[in-house]
DNA sequence: CATTATTAGGGTAATTCGGGAT
DNA sequence: CCTGTCCGAATTACCCTAATAA
């Protein structure tokens, strides 16, 4: 199965990647925390975090991932 | 071998065209890796990620492409 | 044919990376 | 152990106009 999905946000079916899941940079996280965004880049190098690499290896981070770390066990 | 049809790991195939092969825009792959899409021109310009050119001149990705930089050699 | 969105270019300011010292 | 800061180098975002796509 591709990892790139086609489910529109209203139900339909699009052909092509999956945009619903959007990808924040480590200034915005650490916006999100209140901390630097050097530290949000610890947290993905020891694991706290899940992050996607860029293919100049810059670090992304999953809004989902996020939204959980901020809602613990709903 | 044709581009024109999807062969299963079960043998079966699919008609129609291979989803595999399906060529993304430059917008695309953006929202993907959460970059903006000359980001996604450069990284071809600098050879990080294969492209064709449309007759006009503009860019396109190939899914199978896109997906290798997300799954690296699993 | 007209309209709207996307893309290709280039130029410049801002962001990010990694290491290392504090 | 965790964090913020300094540094240089690399990478990216945003500005614009013209061309292309839908």
């Amino acid at each position: 199965m591709s990892p790139l999905k086609a489910v529109a946000p209203d139900g339909t079916f699009t052909t092509g990647p999956d945009t619903t899941e959007r990808l924040l940079t480590p200034g915005e996280v650490a916006r999100v925390f209140g901390v630097d965004p050097k530290t949000v880049n610890r947290w993905a190098l020891t694991g706290r975090i899940p992050s996607v690499r860029t293919p100049s290896n810059q670090r992304r981070y999953r809004q989902s991932d996020i939204d959980a770390l901020l809602n613990p066990s709903p």
